[in-house]
Parts: structure tokens; C-alpha cells; sequence
DNA sequence: CCACAGGGTGGGAAAAAGTGGGATATAGTG
DNA sequence: CACTATATCCCACTTTTTCCCACCCTGTGG
């Protein structure tokens, strides 16, 4: 289980640490894609084979699930993790999610996300102010 | 069963030592995370399993389940306890619950809480004045 | 009243993690 | 074909974490 956050920087040349603690579920290909709310997600090959495999068999008649495709599949690349535990973040993804020097790795059960630091205390922040109501509301539709 | 309420400090090394009463109930590795009302919840490794089984299989659709997995998951961390029976307490969940160094551990059923003392001290003398009231209400409503 | 045991706290040394930079290889371009 | 620029690999430094040991204080029993 991918959990915590930790706080490392993308260096000039896109270079960006994996908490240790991450490597060993991670293994040492991982892959990164476009994320939703503008951060990046990185999974291990298992879990995004299990994934694509969801999105794929989503019909082609739909302008959405064709869109979702385009903007998960396109977006992902293999990235081999080095010998220091870095992976290597391609310019149109370090573009889209907005990452500057200073980001953050956060593990999400069975995914990591990468925040611009900047971005992410703003939205956890808010997560933190909304968690009492979302918890209500998840307990009140039996979720939790 | 964890109860009863303990006044331990937090060192400049940011651990804490955990009541050698709950140690056994605990176990040797702990769950901290982000709790309710601006404290930390420590949980054993079992109890938090069987958390998270209800809510990592909550859909990537719903922003709000979005939301609460990233402010549950990314909030804990796994820890290991320390020969002397304490636990690391991570940066980014010291600022969540402003910890400064006197603390209060305290035992909540099937998990422990962490509190700031001050902080503690405030909500104590809430509940206390409240309890009543709360309880006349539950009463009402049949919950107790 | 003293000795002892156990819990809580503090600090130093060793190890590991994170970061930066240089050298070598690869690709793209005039 | 040579030159430039980009990417890849490897090594080294610094900071943080981890592990272990020692101390203090309190409560207990002789």
C-alpha cells in the first residue's frame, strides 16, 4: 500500500526522487501519466496493465470514454527508475501538472501522485477543510 | 480494548513514546494518519486494513472520493516502533495537528489519538460541558 | 529507607536517502 | 562527416534517518 507524502525536488534536469519507501512496491519500470486535478499519477506495471485493460473495453461510441482514452493512454510513458530510486519526468507532463522545483510524492494506495508543491498545500488545505463533511456524506451512503 | 489518557512529549527528533499499555494492542508497526478535529490517529496494522478495504474501492469518478482517499492515504504513513516503544511523527502530520512538544495520548477503542495539549485541554472542557447535552440527544434518536 | 524494575526521555554514531555534478554515450543537424 | 545538444550513467557530497545505549524519574517491594 502506496501511503504518505513527502516533500523532494525536480531537478534541472527533471530528475525526481521516489520516496524509498515506495521503490520496492513501484519495482524498477514504472509508468507515469497525465493525472486528474492536475497532478501525475505513477503506477507499477501491474497495476496500470489492469487499468488499460478497464479502459479499453469501454466502447469507442462515446465522445467521453474516447476522450478519457486519449487523455490517459497519450499521456503515459515507461520510465526506467535509475540507480539513485529517480525517474525522469518528460517536459509535456512536468508542463501539464505545473511542477516547478519544489514538488510533492504522495502515495495514493495503489498509485503515487505528483504535486507542485505550491498547488498541493492549496488543495490539502482544502481536503483538510472538507474532510469532516465527507466523511458524513460517505458514512450517510454506507461507504465507510 | 485502548483507554485512558496520557500526557507524553514529543522530542526535538520528533518521536513520541507510545503508553507501554497500548504497546501490545499496537504491535511493533503502526498506522499514523490525519484524524477527525485536528488530531492523529495511530492505528494497528489490522484495524487500518479493514479501513481501508471499504474505502480504496470507492471509484476514481467522484472528485469527493477523490478527495477523502487522498486525505486518508496520503496522510498516513507506516511506522515502525523503536526498541523503546515510540514512533516517528512525519513532518507534514506535526504541522496537521500543530503538535508542539507536551502532547496528549489518548486511547479511543480500536485506535489511539495524538493531540496537542493545549489543543486537548480546550476540547476537553467542550466535550465535558456538552456531554450531557450529547448524550440526551443520541438518547433521543435511540443510538444509545 | 533503600534497592530495584520499568517507563519515559535524550543524545551520539552509523547508515541510508536525497541531491547535485561531471564524464561518457547517443541522437539530431548543418 | 563533424559539431552541437540532449540524454544517460556513475560517483560523491550533504542531510536526514535509524539504531543503540545511557540516564532519570517514579512507583514498588523488601
Amino acid at each position: 500500500m502506496l501511503i504518505g507524502e513527502y516533500q523532494h525536488t525536480l531537478d534541472p534536469k527533471k530528475r525526481l526522487s521516489l520516496p524509498s519507501k515506495f521503490r520496492k512496491e513501484l519495482g524498477k519500470t514504472t509508468i507515469i501519466t497525465r493525472g486528474l486535478d492536475n497532478c501525475l499519477f505513477i503506477y507499477a506495471p501491474a497495476v496500470w496493465k489492469k487499468l488499460t485493460e478497464k479502459f479499453t473495453e469501454l466502447s469507442l461510441g462515446s465522445t467521453d470514454t474516447r476522450g478519457f482514452n486519449r487523455f490517459m493512454l497519450s499521456g503515459a510513458v515507461d520510465t526506467e527508475v535509475d540507480g539513485a530510486g529517480r525517474v525522469l519526468i518528460p517536459d509535456f507532463l512536468k508542463d501539464f501538472a505545473e511542477l516547478k522545483t519544489d514538488v510533492v510524492v504522495a502515495g495514493i494506495g495503489n498509485r503515487v501522485e505528483v504535486w507542485d508543491r505550491k498547488r498541493w498545500d492549496e488543495y490539502k488545505k482544502r481536503i483538510e477543510m472538507e474532510a469532516n463533511q465527507i466523511a458524513q456524506k460517505l458514512g450517510d451512503i454506507g461507504a465507510i
